[in-house]
DNA sequence: TATTGTTATACTCTATAACTATA
DNA sequence: TATAGTTATAGAGTATAACAATA
């Protein structure tokens, strides 16, 4: 045994776990839990996307989902309308205030990020990157 | 702006998302939550450790990190005992049937994962491991 | 019948702060 | 004074299942 896979998995958690330790406690600074700070940067820079869609991308289900949007939707940061197309859809999208929130928190939880890279060269970015795309199309594959 | 290393991040969160999901449905089935899933295996094929070790490497805040201890133990998985050096320690550390538990259990998610590698040579490996523990390296700086 | 999203429930996690006991 | 871990509290996330409206 001692599959070889499992080092690189566990390698790739240690990454982002180090990575969120410091992100969480800039987002939790910033008055916002994880999932809420999941939703606004899913949200940020689109036009919005269906519960579904939004469910998907940040693994929250449905039923927990609809109590983080609850929260945002008091804060005021997003909005939630019918679909036309189809009426059972419920379209979400930050507001005003959450795009200005989102415009304000996201670079500043970027640029505490960013000083970890401040060595890293393009070819450094090239070859990471192209491991990192390599695997996630095997992670994406369906197996069962 | 557009800074690159979002992109390696973005990367990085997917691959560990795309993990996870599989791997959490399966954690679930098994009776677990995500946090007793974190514990187990990371006291599996340890001797144990102390409260303050297990924390700092599953990112459980002490306070929290009591009340998961403390539904491991009444599911007898775990057994916690005072230090002999530092009367203030705990010594955390599987039960026998916690053990068993784990090495029952531990593999069964692992084989899971590895099917999504069942074209990964040596060098794929290598190469990935090389581009992570660079990542790591400068992630576990400490910057703040 | 199937899907989208809400509601309801019970449990778990979470941050935080005050606390006990050791050091 | 500082550290290891517990206790207490309030809020939030979680899985799950039943439900309404729409397809």
């Amino acid at each position: 045994m001692g599959e070889r896979y499992l080092r690189s998995i566990r390698l790739l958690a240690e990454c982002m776990q180090s990575f969120e330790k410091s992100s969480a406690q800039n987002v939790r600074q910033l008055g916002f839990t994880h999932s809420q700070f999941d939703i606004i940067a899913t949200l940020g820079n689109t036009p919005g996307m269906t519960c579904k869609d939004l469910g998907d991308k940040t693994l929250i289900t449905k039923g927990t989902l609809t109590g983080v949007l609850d929260r945002l939707e008091q804060k005021g940061l997003i909005e939630r309308e019918r679909g036309c197309d189809d009426r059972r859809q419920l379209f979400v999208k930050l507001s005003a205030e959450g795009d200005a929130v989102f415009k304000e928190i996201f670079p500043q939880v970027v640029s505490k990020g960013k000083q970890r890279f401040d060595d890293y060269t393009d070819a450094d970015y090239d070859s990471l990157e192209r491991e990192l795309l390599k695997l996630r199309e095997r992670l994406l594959r369906v197996v069962d």
